[in-house]
DNA sequence: TTGAAAGCGCTAACAT
DNA sequence: ATGTTAGCGCTTTCAA
């Protein structure tokens, strides 16, 4: 008997070398122009179907790929749309851009596919221009930018000027551009309003830098209702410097030492939220029973905990459907009457914002 | 006394339409050619200090903005590298991309900037072979890949034909490509013999994915110093479906149920490790007193927990410094004699792996 | 030191 | 239904 015979793969090897149109329309023995024809989603029906199947089938064995520089130069449209974040790390962000992503790649009834490219905003003094100016070279038709400041506003509003600059998660007033937001201040009631439905009567909130739109509105809304529905807001001392854990767990420290002592507590996002509790913990207290505790963002740590938080769902199905819509119409018609919208966040009530 | 003059803001307004070379050039009464040298970093030197001052005046003053697209057609060169990652929302891997993004940035003495364009792998079946797809024909300089799995082999292959490929975070046995790489084995050994410094004895692992490379380096590093320790593993019944807290809640039930305990437990990451820690609380235990536990990665949760995390920092700066560096030599030279490199991770004492 | 001319790979207008 | 032609904006020879 012989031995067992080595499977030999032959692996179909791609022509190593790049094979330009051309080339294919030479092996073909037709016009560029038809073959640019038959690959086009558009244009291809005016190809007859027997030399549009001939070609495509040429064009997958020979490896051919369009040259997108080649294209983009001459039709003088990329189908690429920038996206600018500015924190890689934030998951609610990172969230809506792959939501936005997955929207602009679809082939949608109106218009092909937008390519994203993803940049992140450098810690750099002008992060935001270079990175415009950088986008901008790459002919981009379009920019989306995420949790965009006021700061912004200039280098935005230059951009604007020649391909649409779309706005998402958080907006700016100094100039208006087309938006997709979160109703922050609606965000920050839904919370208030959850609380005095539970009983609470005296509460307070761990606020985030109030230099920051997002959290202004947060505060705002909060203590509205907390007006309205008659609740006494313990002023939490301290504005803290970023909405970060460690400063939760500073203002847990004030909230603790100070002397009257409210039952329930909001805050501005699940990071500052697992400070508090942190905080809670060392000092021997436990949620909700000591204090009932409500996040923002429902982040996985909120939902990995022991006891699951109580916390704010952000609607990034619609900030990022919108701002995705947006994007679409505007690089169809750059007249298109546009519509910024701010959308509703959403109370997912795991239970620690009811004990008193 | 007049009422109090409205500060009129006069913007200078950039010109609206977007200039090119052919006008500037008309503009200032040079060739274009002119405008070319004197705007580029390399042959700048031929144009008179005179001319090439007042073209650098004129462009910024005109808002010129070259078209890369034109540029990379005509030279055959984007001078953009492609980077693919798996999955946006893992700490590690965003380190990664930032510190390589911001490596290729920088101007380097051997060759200019590099403009990063990062995207995500979708879920579809065919990711990461659509995404390379669209990186070439992006005429991407070269592609680097975040955690390829040994399915993308063939794709990369064919990638790798064209422009030069690297391997960050994951390498691949299927081919031989330039990767920069963390070594998981000593990474396992590593916390082995910190319990073993520690005098446990019994001692047991709480695995992701024994599919995935990484995980089976971190179990066998783990397990073979458990030998040559001397110490005892028990083994753990089930294999985790993901790294996730979830899991690692399912796996420490397992652990408590059985008969043998350990005293130290290593999760090979800190979500397995977040997950296990939750159910012990639930169970009444607290750490490192009932269980000592390690985690690996270093990432936000194992540091914000009340008792912040014995862990393994993850080599980010080395392996993104190597990688990026691998980029540069190969861009600028296909032929470069490249070398992969495996880094090693380094155990964070935080106190939690110590008790018995 | 500067200018003239060619051409990268593609698509759109026009012609057949 | 297909071919012909021109040109997108830039860089790079080559020539002056």
């Amino acid at each position: 008997m012989p031995p067992f015979q080595a499977k030999t793969i032959v692996r179909m090897r791609k022509p190593v070398k790049r094979i330009n149109m051309r080339e294919l329309a030479a092996n073909l023995g037709v016009d560029r122009a038809t073959i640019s024809r038959a690959l086009s989603s558009d244009k291809a029906h005016l190809v007859s179907s027997s030399t549009r199947e001939r070609i495509r089938a040429a064009a997958t064995l020979a490896g051919y790929r369009p040259d997108l520089m080649a294209a983009t130069l001459r039709r003088g449209r990329s189908n690429t749309v920038g996206i600018m974040v500015s924190d890689m790390m934030n998951e609610v962000l990172i969230r809506v851009v792959r939501e936005i992503v997955a929207d602009l790649n679809r082939d949608h009834p109106k218009g092909p596919g937008l390519t994203p490219l993803i940049a992140e905003t450098g810690d750099g003094s002008d992060g935001v221009g270079h990175l415009l100016r950088t986008f901008l070279s790459q002919r981009v038709d379009a920019i989306i930018s995420l949790t965009s400041t006021e700061g912004d506003a200039e280098a935005l509003e230059e951009a604007a000027a020649e391909v649409p600059v779309v706005l998402a998660v958080r907006g700016i007033t100094a100039i208006d551009l087309p938006s997709a937001t979160c109703d922050d201040e609606a965000g920050g009631a839904l919370v208030a309003e959850h609380f005095a439905t539970h009983h609470h009567r005296v509460i307070c909130q761990i606020q985030g830098p109030q230099t920051v739109a997002t959290f202004k509105n947060r505060a705002a809304g909060f203590s509205r209702l907390c007006r309205e529905a008659g609740m006494r807001e313990i002023p939490q001392g301290l504005s803290t410097a970023a909405a970060v854990s460690s400063e939760g767990r500073l203002a847990a420290d004030a909230i603790l030492a100070s002397s009257t002592r409210p039952t329930a507590v909001f805050a501005h996002n699940d990071g500052l939220a697992l400070g508090f509790i942190e905080a809670m913990r060392n000092h021997g207290l436990a949620y909700p029973d000591d204090f009932a505790i409500v996040g923002f963002n429902n982040t996985e740590i909120s939902r990995v905990l022991a006891r699951p938080l109580t916390t704010v769902e952000y609607p990034v199905a619609q900030v990022s459907r919108h701002a995705a819509a947006l994007v679409r119409a505007l690089v169809g018609n750059r007249d298109f009457a546009w519509e910024s919208q701010v959308f509703a966040p959403m109370l997912i009530d795991r239970g620690t914002g009811r004990k008193c």
